[in-house]
RNA sequence: GGCUGCGUAGUUCAGCUGGUAGAACGUUCGAUUCACAUUCGAAAGGUCACAGGUUCGAGUCCUGUCGCAGCCACCA
């Protein structure tokens, strides 16, 4: 029996979920009466197919009010479709959450057990995790089913579940063979607490002030080089046009040629003009002899202006050094020869760069300008000396240059800001003779290393910008603050470090196009439409995926080595990969030389796994029919229908799913892409965790009924668009569930023991009514399928409350009393009888339409009520398997 | 800077392919021992941001302006 008074869904809802979930009901894929399909049956049942794969939440914390949203809009297409007679299938699982999941339960097992993960070693951490996450697993899906999702949990999966796993591997390895993958050195987002690689969408920006530092970089316009032997060696000095000095000993020729009877202790000097190849011209102190290519500009170099007087020992030449301004000059020993670097500086002639990371200028190897700048223009080509260092580097030029920012001169630092290297690769695209390198200081502590002066080693990055700013004195000659956003990671919230790595990636060049065409041609419909183009601006931009992470948690990269792979920085700032010791350039050059295999078990005894695992978003871009193969349903049910998400991940997951979808099985995953907007603050701000402001769906379902709650999240609201949560609404929808109840109950009470299979001649006034509930049917129904949920609610609603409700049931009470207010017998007469029983009839029959109707929206009530309304032959004992009305 | 969305009653928002404005909540007035006071009836309240344009006709399409939000890139 229905109870008196007011309907309480607190009270009701949860013994509701038996019908659904106890025995064997809550299978969506076939209907209560024909009991269990086993996997060959649902083959062969030849139904249409409807299937949802539910986006898999993270399996470690609860979902709040805002997460839960979608399994409203999950739902009413799953039920609806049941209800329209089609095999439908719900596929739940669980997600391991990647860094948010291994940082999340470190912490529990910190505070537990007071280990982290280093302490229990990667299997023992690994296992525990697992374990871990499979024991809250039930409470997640609790949840789910708390709000009334209708999804099959026996076939629920978890994303580590070892079926999910090989088909992961799997296609890894089979784009290992279709040369879809490769591993190289490249810059990445580093986690320097975290110690992982980021994707740009794991990293947030914050906005913080920080300093623009002005530097002047010296223009060089001779190099002037002071050269002395002082023993029985030979050697020359040869400068690398962008590198450092180096010396390399003569071949007899050379040695006839350029140097002749030089004796140990005699000074040479040498010039080098910049930017215009190599002219060696040498002259002997004191004795003055010219060997070759006697430069004009050399001619003008009077020495005693460049030394202040002649020279003529090697003292004299470390004096001279030693009354050298720092910056102009360097003191070179090596192999025996002592010479003076001297930079012919063009007097007050500098470029300027700005620059908020001032001490990434030990890493610059050039400094670009924009081509279309006047003021710079003649300078591309030419060199500056990068202080402290004392390094020549080349002007380039990129047109990604701003020329109102800062001075409209960049310093390039390749290995450290993401634009440097871009512009890089650009440059040395189209200048290869001219092509500019990387030079890695930043090591993965966020601290200096590399080919930098002794000092700064081992400094922090932030520390070392104060002393590298402090060195350079008066270069620099200006600051200012400036608002900058810098990027942290998302979980670990420490500021990210943009170093040189190795990663292995996925060429995304095959991968993207048939997802794109799918797309653009209507294969794959996105709602709202609007969102079609956020897509398709994505999948354009689309770069190579890096699908590495230095993680535990998470499916381990199936490649084998042969020894330890180290990655070193070598003495100059390159990144090198060895195997055991032996240098490797690439994956395919580890593979070729022995060192390195892929595949699932390791080729022998004793080779190392990769110690990375794989992105989040590499398997959850598998999800469709990874889990579709793990439950023998990928024959069945791929592609599938809906795919129902939050809007912002439309980049990050749908189209991952797309793209692998096509590439795996030959087809996109599924045909519609539904996104929801997100739910808000009561304020209509932002809920996150720091404002404080998350609302749990059982703060809400406690008070109003899971019923509710989807109404809250469905009437009136359309695809993509967020709303703020509304307690005034909710106590509305409650009053909702309420008149629902009541109407029922008033159906209930004034038909009786009535047999509906008994179908009477019906009043013209109540086939009318029936009309128009059938009209009403057809509308929702095209409504849903259309996605307009919001509207289908929205008018359901109104028909129910102000038509069934407030009209027609008002209308049949005179018809169906047998005693009017004073106890007298009414409704007496044949006519009357036959009005009567018309009217009981058809209420009977409205009510479970409406009911039928409503189920979608609200299954809980519905299905409360079904389970008391006098049923027909034929009709089912759950709500949920009844034909949808037409 | 690029892209997108939004700007409609006091509030939160609907309004699909263009046809003289809708819901919920709130407000005001009235009803009521009836399935439901978690009710019913009625009313007030909007030149649909602004300015142009297309059209017989525009909240709905186009152009521009202003305001708000989001996403992406950048912030060297």
């Amino acid at each position: 029996m229905l109870t008196k008074g007011a309907y309480d869904p607190v009270q009701e809802e949860p013994g509701i979920l038996k019908y659904w979930l106890d025995g064997k009901l809550f299978k969506p894929e076939y209907h209560a009466q024909r009991g269990l399909l086993s996997e060959e049956e649902v083959k062969q049942d030849e139904r249409e197919t409807f299937c949802i794969i539910n986006p898999p939440p993270n399996a470690y914390m609860r979902p709040h009010i805002g997460n839960v949203s979608g399994y409203a809009y999950q739902d009413v297409m799953l039920r609806f479709n049941r209800m329209l007679g089609k095999k439908v299938l719900g596929q739940p699982g669980k997600d391991h959450a990647g860094i948010q999941g291994e940082v999340v339960v470190e912490k529990i097992f910190i505070e537990k057990e007071g280990k982290g993960k280093l302490e229990m070693g990667r299997d023992e951490f690994y296992k525990k995790a697992y374990d871990h996450f499979i024991n809250i697993m039930p409470r997640i899906m609790a949840d789910e089913q708390r709000i009334g999702l209708s999804s099959d949990y026996d076939r629920n999966v978890f994303t580590l579940d070892p079926r999910i796993v090989d088909t992961i591997l799997g296609t890894f390895i089979k784009m290992f063979q279709d040369k879809m993958v490769y591993k190289g050195v490249r810059i990445v987002n580093w986690d320097p607490k975290a110690k992982t690689t980021l994707a740009d969408i794991d990293t947030e920006r914050i906005s913080r002030e920080s300093e623009l530092v002005y530097i002047k970089y010296p223009l060089i316009k001779n190099m002037v080089w002071a050269l002395s032997f002082y023993d029985q060696q030979v050697l020359s000095m040869v400068r690398d046009s962008t590198k450092s000095i180096e010396t390399r000993a003569l071949n007899p020729e050379e040695k006839d040629r350029f140097f002749g009877n030089i004796k140990t202790g005699d000074l040479l000097i040498a010039v080098e003009k910049s930017g215009e190849g190599v002219h060696h011209v040498y002259k002997k102190a004191g004795n003055i002899e010219i060997y070759k290519n006697l430069e004009e500009a050399f001619i003008k170099v009077e020495w005693t202006k460049v030394f202040g007087r002649n020279l003529n020992s090697v003292q004299e030449l470390r004096d001279v050094y030693e009354s050298l301004k720092p910056g102009y000059a360097d003191l070179i020993e090596k192999n025996g020869l002592i010479a003076i670097e001297l930079l012919d500086l063009l007097e007050d002639d500098y470029i300027s760069v700005a620059t908020t990371r001032a001490e990434t200028m030990l890493g610059d190897t050039a400094v670009t300008v924009n081509p279309a700048d006047p003021r710079y223009s003649g300078l591309i080509g030419k060199q500056v000396l990068l202080p402290i260092v004392n390094r020549p580097i080349p002007i380039i030029s990129s047109v990604r240059v701003d020329k109102e920012f800062g001075t409209g001169a960049v310093k390039l630092t390749p290995a450290h800001a993401y634009d440097d290297y871009v512009i890089m690769n650009e440059w040395n695209a189209q200048n290869p003779a001219k092509a500019v390198g990387y030079i890695n200081i930043i090591d993965k502590e966020a601290k200096m290393a590399g080919p930098i002066p002794q000092k700064y080693l081992g400094l922090a990055t932030e520390q070392c910008r104060q002393v590298v700013k402090a060195d350079l004195g008066n270069l620099v000659y200006k600051t200012e603050k400036i608002e900058q956003s810098i990027m942290i990671g998302e979980r670990s919230k420490a500021v990210v470090e943009q170093i040189m790595s190795s990663q292995w990636f996925l060429d995304v060049e095959k991968l993207k196009e048939p997802a794109i065409k799918a797309v653009e041609k209507g294969e794959v419909k996105i709602h709202p439409g609007y969102m079609t183009k956020k897509y398709l601006n994505w999948m354009n931009n689309l770069r190579d995926w890096p699908v590495s992470r230095s993680l535990w948690w998470g499916y381990r990269i199936p490649v084998w080595y042969k020894g330890e792979i180290t990655e070193t920085i070598d003495e100059n700032g390159q990144i090198v990969q060895s195997i055991a010791g032996e240098k490797v350039v690439d994956i395919n050059d580890a593979v070729n030389k022995g060192l390195a295999a892929v595949g699932i078990t390791s080729p022998q005894e004793g080779w190392i796994q990769d110690n990375d695992v794989f992105d989040t978003w590499f398997s959850s871009g598998q999800w469709p029919y990874a889990t579709l193969k793990a439950n023998g349903l990928l024959e069945a049910f791929y592609p599938t229908q809906v795919m129902e998400t939050a809007y912002d991940i439309l980049e990050l997951w749908v189209s991952r799913m797309i793209m692998l979808g096509i590439y795996h099985e030959g087809k996109a995953p599924f045909k519609d892409v539904y996104l929801h907007g997100l739910v808000k603050a009561p304020d209509g701000q932002k809920m996150s965790k720091s404002k404080n402001n998350v609302i749990e769906p059982d703060s809400v379902i406690e008070k109003y009924g899971a019923d509710s709650l989807r109404l809250l999240y469905l009437v009136g609201n359309k695809a993509g668009a967020g709303y703020p949560v509304s307690y005034e609404k909710l106590e509305g929808y409650k009053r909702f569930l309420n008149k629902i109840w009541n109407a029922s109950k008033f159906v209930m009470g004034i038909v009786g023991e009535l047999d509906p299979n008994q179908k009477p001649d019906l009043n013209p006034l109540d086939i009318q009514q029936i009309n128009k509930t059938i009209e009403l049917s057809k509308k929702i129904g095209v409504q849903i399928s259309k996605f307009r949920l919001g509207l289908a609610a929205e008018e359901l609603y109104q028909m129910f409350w102000h038509e069934f409700c407030d009209l027609y049931l008002e209308q049949i009470k005179p018809r169906v009393y047998t005693r009017d207010r004073e106890g007298n017998p009414i409704n007496t007469s044949q006519d009357e009888l036959k009005s009567m029983a018309s009217a009981k009839w058809s209420v009977v029959y409205i009510l479970k339409t409406y009911l039928k109707l409503l189920h979608p929206f609200v299954p809980f009530i519905t299905e409360r009520i079904w389970q008391e309304m006098p049923k027909i032959q034929g009709e089912s004992a759950t709500i949920m398997y009844e034909k949808w009305p037409e």
